[in-house]
DNA sequence: TATATTTGCATCGTGAACGATATAATTATC
DNA sequence: GATAATTATATCGTTCACGATGCAAATATA
């Protein structure tokens, strides 16, 4: 048994893992307000910044236009953002909250909260996640940076 | 604008960005010896111990089955593994490797080494590495505790 | 100002994830 | 030993992710 290859020492492993144990702990919490994980990511954009392209919205969350597109229409379909043709640019398709979107920004704000108190352990405490979320945005910048085409 | 709602505060959101983009960067070492990166993680558990049945597989990369048999199904298919009945007990099936499965290993042995690079950064050494993984494993295990019905 | 290239978004196909539900085999209870 | 409860896996439907490809609007080049 190679050592290289076992779960243990595998730092993807636990990227993947916790990422998925966390959204599923967000689950009940999204499900009352009408959102999934990814849609809430979308919806934080737009409340940081409402009426942007599609482009820009992908880029701020590392995502691919193919995977925004199909996910913003169920969420023009739920009515929480409208989509509408760029007038000085009319490739681009401007992005924005409906009030019912807008509102909902309310409601979501107990969310983090909420949440806290899933994800909270030893390791993790006010000290140390700075650390942490540094660690994070290294990675994140340097894996960003190796992908570009 | 609610402060606890912004992108940069959240955890799941880089834990989620790093996730898929450490995945991605798998990705062309993966396809060059046939498999996905769910697939990449059931055949490391495999080569640790073959011969485990459906749940152990799941249970190990805290998946459900319904994940785990249709990736087993595509998995069979490709001739990695084979899917059998347990014979002490019927409703069991127990997953081995075929010997396409076993002599991957050795193929995939050097994969852990070409992606070290892709992860490195200042954040994460051989020093600050396993402070990380603990981390992370307490998560983890935080995460998938609270999940239990 | 024609033509070529680039850019922004959409469509399509495949492979996860997961909640809800179904089915069959095993075990527990009466 | 019949019935109920549990366990192991599978099926189904919905929603991501993402590579490959298509298309139309904008920009660059000849």
């Amino acid at each position: 048994m190679k050592e290289q290859l076992k779960l243990e020492n595998q730092l993807c492993f636990r990227l993947y893992t916790a990422s998925r144990l966390i959204t599923q702990a967000y689950h009940p919490y999204l499900t009352k307000i009408g959102l999934t994980y990814p849609q809430y990511l979308v919806m934080m954009v737009l409340w940081e910044q409402d009426g942007q392209p599609v482009n820009d919205i992908a880029r701020r969350l590392y995502l691919e236009t193919n995977t925004v597109t199909p996910l913003l229409k169920r969420m023009e379909a739920e009515d929480f953002i409208t989509r509408k043709k760029g007038k000085d640019d009319g490739r681009k398709v401007i992005v924005s909250l409906t009030p019912k979107g807008k509102a909902l920004e309310e409601q979501a704000s107990c969310i983090p909260f909420e949440m806290s108190g899933a994800v909270a352990c030893r390791s993790i405490t006010e000290e140390t996640a700075p650390e942490l979320y540094r660690t994070m945005d290294d990675l994140i910048e340097t894996l960003s940076r190796s992908l570009l085409p």
